[in-house]
DNA sequence: CTGAAAGCGCTTACAG
DNA sequence: CTGAAAGCGCTTACAG
């Protein structure tokens, strides 16, 4: 029933290497037997066995692509480097093999000991995470988005989010304005080793103080309505600010009702830029300028990256990299030159 | 470098069957031998090589996941539906190779050809589905969420979009509405073969008659800010339309804002009711009573039933089914007995 | 209760 | 340019 490489041989009139190497291309065939194999591929409708090829060659073509969907945080945005990540691979001749469950560590040991995946990505990493050491004692190679408190032995992929946060401020401070507010993710994806929350919020908090200028930073909900009125109350609060940052999704979400309802235009009356993706502007319909965030790019270079040290027998021993994305401004019309303060009107 | 049964088995001083029958428990084992092949496996770090065992078995405890990006889609619908679909897979004791690529014909003869998974579920099924006769040629057996024009030798799992699109001129009927207005998908996902639109459309369109109470139908844009504007524009062309019915999801997103700009109030000025998950109306914060499309439920029964035509030897023949999920309302408070007609006002 | 051996379907040195 | 054979790491009849 199921079609072997040995009915190929068969069909073809030739040995099962000879077979298999005409297939392969790793060795010289006459032209003719390698159209009778051809033929007899394409009649009897062959395709190679994955596990038995794997285990002959010790490569699965599959590359295992570990997500992680932690409360609090915005799963759309996980998609986004999931299809980056998946595109690429498949473009480089790669399956993906999905792991969604809350146990990354255990995920990740299991589909590196059973031998299912060449390498791994691994999304959404967090300052200590708990499945980094996993793999480095792993055979096979990984690389990470989302740089993590130790780097060593791994090649790391992000977004610059203190370029970013310093990026923020200083476009706001070109502008003109003197007083901001940020709002960033919840406290808890902070506290649960959220490094970009801090590396954004620091960077930007070091900048204003470079600038001479004020930043009240703040940790934003993550859904909504709560969210809502973090940012009604922020504004209540600081009257005098002309400007917002958000590092946040959800917030960006809200904002637009928020600001419709307290009858405020941007820029003319507040001037806003947020740190998301361009897709999450999109499926919003989010009006903001907003730091790109790019989880294709991320995603796809660490693909690169991975089946590189896949592939070439050198990329084992290269040195690991630490690369950093530079931020790029979207500019959407939202910043403008500070008019009037709240506070005046 | 890499262990392997024989080396368990030499560590606990027995054969290599023995040392499999003892992890795999099909024969009975003494507690002696059992312990220290145990043993062997804890202080060696074995794990069996999952292509080997695929190779010996035939089974790869795999499934595969097509997953399909329509332009003019909500991908984070698509999202859900795939959460559900992995985290039932895993409590199966299986993993998803999952495929996102454009060509999904393509991605399911590459993945059941090589025998890369036991078998595959296919999301997001159109009228006429290029998948599905490769599907149904595959060795490995198949489940479907979304209703084909063709259901013969296929399990498929779909929302009752006829029952959901009776069930929202009903609710509306009976709270008195008269003229209703029904926004669906663009026309774009409809010639594309998402039968779901139509279902739900002609369902409502009779049910309309049945009641003898007026239905506009149309079509409406996949992004922000044309979904606004047909919304507008609708609001303006059918003053006397009472109720809003949404099949869109972009339609729904966008008209909060609608609604504010209009002063219109829910469910005073005007009843809303959409077609969406709950995950969605909280992603989006969406007030509106909605059927709740519940992607993790059909990922959910697609997998069980997969599964089970796996694993039992019977399952392989059991008779095909395909199965409706009953909507079901969720009520958000926006759907009221009418006021003045906006006409009036 | 346990072991020796065959076999799953490939690939790839080894020989010619 | 081609073939016979070994081997990848498992599982499972077959024998005892």
């Amino acid at each position: 029933m199921v079609v072997t490489i040995g009915d190929v041989a068969r069909a073809a009139g030739v040995s099962r290497s000879t077979a298999s190497y005409a297939l392969s291309g790793k060795r010289a065939i006459s032209a003719e037997v390698r159209q009778r194999v051809n033929d007899a591929v394409r009649s009897l409708g062959y395709t190679a066995n994955a596990g038995a090829r794997a285990l002959a060659t010790s490569e699965t073509k599959v590359i295992g692509l570990l997500a992680q969907f932690l409360e609090d945080e915005f799963a759309p945005a996980m998609l986004q480097y999931m299809l980056g990540v998946s595109d690429t691979a498949r473009e480089l001749g790669y399956d993906i093999l999905l792991a969604t469950e809350a146990d990354g560590a255990r995920a990740l040991r299991r589909i590196t000991d059973s031998r299912m995946v060449d390498g791994v990505v691994l999304l959404n990493v967090a300052q200590e995470d708990d499945r980094l050491d996993i793999l480095r004692d792993a055979p096979q190679p990984g690389a990470l988005v989302g740089l993590p408190g130790d780097c060593s032995e791994l090649d790391v992929f992000d977004l610059d989010f203190e370029e970013a946060g310093r990026m923020m401020v200083d476009h706001m401070h070109a502008l003109g304005h003197r007083e901001l507010i940020l709002v960033s993710q919840p406290q808890h994806v902070v506290e649960r080793g959220g490094a970009y929350v801090w590396r954004l919020q620091d960077a930007a908090l070091e900048q204003a103080r470079v600038r001479g200028i004020t930043l009240h930073a703040m940790y934003g909900e993550s859904r909504q309505p709560a969210v809502g009125q973090t940012l009604n109350d922020l504004l209540d609060a600081y009257p005098g600010a002309t400007g917002l940052l958000l590092n946040n999704e959800a917030a960006a979400a809200a904002l637009p009702s928020v600001l419709h309802t307290r009858g405020l235009t941007v820029p003319k009356d507040l001037s806003v830029i947020g740190r998301y993706s361009d897709e999450f502007a999109r499926l919003f319909s989010l009006p903001f300028s907003s730091i790109e965030s790019a989880p294709d790019r991320l995603g796809r270079m660490a693909v690169r990256q991975l089946v590189r040290r896949i592939e070439s027998p050198e990329g084992r021993n290269e040195p690991y990299v630490v690369r950093f994305v530079s931020p790029e401004l979207v500019d959407r019309g939202s910043t403008g030159v500070p008019g009037p303060s709240r506070a005046d009107t």
